[in-house]
DNA sequence: TCTGGGGTCCTAGGACCC
DNA sequence: TCTGGGGTCCTAGGACCC
């Protein structure tokens, strides 16, 4: 049976999130702003209709949002995240194949469906919503390419009901006609201009575009886009396993930062995190890298960026043994000087923990059996009591001036006993 | 003052080897 | 001063995604 690709993604995510405990909000505009408060990442159906785009820098739309009573959110990442392990239970619940692909959205194969696509698509989403009051929309077709364009049109078509499929079109060329070439799933900024410079302003004229001079402009990403828009399949349900390559943790500082100590406490938290990560997975990495960046947006200031690479002679998940790794790349980068903006740190080389290549040297003393156990008690503590419940004295003071700002995050309703919403009779 | 963070994939080019 | 072809591996950079 051929594939029916389903997309299905929750709408306006975090605003619908910061919503759910606060009915008080249900008519009014919402946003939810990026780590440090950067800018707008996520916006309710109101807020979109006064005109706030997307990536808005906070700074430069400040008075707007207050002129117009809008609700504003730093981002909530325990939150969100929850909210998402909902929505994605009830999908696999009900869905023969499910993949999640974000944090919002996932993809399904509704082949052979009992009562046909789209009348499970429809008992599927009243379920969601009724189960975890989040919105979702879902799109249909014979690629994913096309469930994501179905998807958009279930979106911004109201009579659609949030749920559209694409083979149940009377005419497709017309839908794909009103596509914009920007909105194609797999067609950027860069690529859509390009486009469009060659008169290719749609996707039904991208659809129709000579494969072979995609393939040699586009690459082989761009010739599936098109083979995909052309019914044929170039993207299997779940796209391999995925098996991670890398692990990143970077943010930008709450405040500029140009000594190396607050450098050492920011790669060594970065770390922290990172390490967390790799755990979980069951991994361990190789290699360790850590970077620094001044402000691009101010070139008229000293500008400083490098990075530097920190191989490990054994591969491990031994929080110390990463920072120390990342702390000596860092030396050999870092410059008195400069006001640095962000800073971060990366984990390559992933191999599973227990298959892992042993070196043909002596074990080095830091990576002795007996840390296995001291990081499974850090993280079955953190699990328990919170995360930061115990951590390394590396990462500094909790309060330091550099973390990232987050002046206006909702409680962690649904995460942190403390954090519990009220009812008051 | 104030413009996110975390990923993947692809290609070109250099280093190195035989 | 002249001097090949073929292969692998790594890295940097570009493009995309949410």
């Amino acid at each position: 049976m051929p594939p029916r690709y389903a997309l299905i993604d929750c709408n306006n995510f975090y605003a619908s999130c910061e919503r759910l405990f606060r009915p008080d909000l249900r008519q009014r505009p919402v946003v939810v702003l990026s780590n440090n408060d950067g800018c707008v990442i996520a916006r309710s159906a109101e807020a979109k209709a006064l005109g706030i785009p997307m990536g808005a820098p906070y700074f430069k739309y400040r008075a707007l949002l207050r002129r117009h009573g809008v609700a504003v959110f730093s981002s909530n990442y325990a939150l969100y995240g929850d909210m998402s392990a909902r929505v994605m239970g009830v999908l696999a619940r009900f869905c023969p194949e499910v993949a999640v692909y974000s944090i919002d959205e996932a993809f399904a194969n509704l082949s052979g469906v009992p009562g046909g696509a789209d009348a499970f698509a429809r008992r599927l989403k009243a379920t969601v919503e009724a189960w975890t009051g989040i919105a979702i929309s879902i799109g249909i077709g014979p690629t994913k390419t096309l469930a994501k364009l179905a998807n958009r049109f279930a979106k911004n078509h109201p009579r659609l009901r949030g749920v559209f499929d694409f083979a149940a079109s009377q005419d497709p060329d017309r839908l794909l006609r009103h596509t914009a070439i920007a909105d194609i799933w797999g067609i950027g900024r860069r690529h859509g201009a390009r486009l469009a410079r060659h008169g290719v302003g749609d996707a039904l004229a991208f659809r129709d575009l000579d494969p072979t001079w995609v393939r040699r402009k586009m690459t082989v990403t761009g010739l599936h886009t098109l083979l995909e828009l052309r019914g044929q399949p170039c993207h299997a349900l779940a796209d391999g396993p995925a098996d991670r390559k890398t692990i990143l943790s970077s943010r930008s500082f709450g405040q500029p930062v140009a000594g190396l100590d607050e450098l050492r406490e920011a790669t060594a938290l970065h770390m922290v995190r990172a390490a967390e990560k790799l755990r979980r997975l069951h991994a361990v990495a190789s290699c360790a890298h850590v970077f620094l960046h001044t402000n691009p947006f101010r070139p008229g200031l000293p500008q400083h960026n490098d990075s530097a690479s920190v191989p490990l002679a054994v591969a491990t998940a031994h929080t110390p043994t990463l920072i120390r790794a990342v702390h000596a790349g860092l030396a050999r980068i870092y410059r008195e000087g400069f006001e640095f903006k962000k800073c971060g740190v990366m984990l390559s080389g992933l191999e599973p923990v227990d298959g892992r290549w042993l070196s043909l040297l002596d074990l080095p003393p830091n990576d002795t059996p007996a840390h296995a156990p001291l990081m499974r008690a850090v993280d079955t503590l953190n699990a328990r009591w919170g995360r930061d419940t115990v951590t390394f004295a590396a990462v500094g003071p909790r309060e330091a001036a550099w973390h990232m700002r987050r002046d206006m995050r909702s409680p962690r309703y649904t995460t942190a006993w403390p954090e519990l919403p009220e009812v008051r009779a």
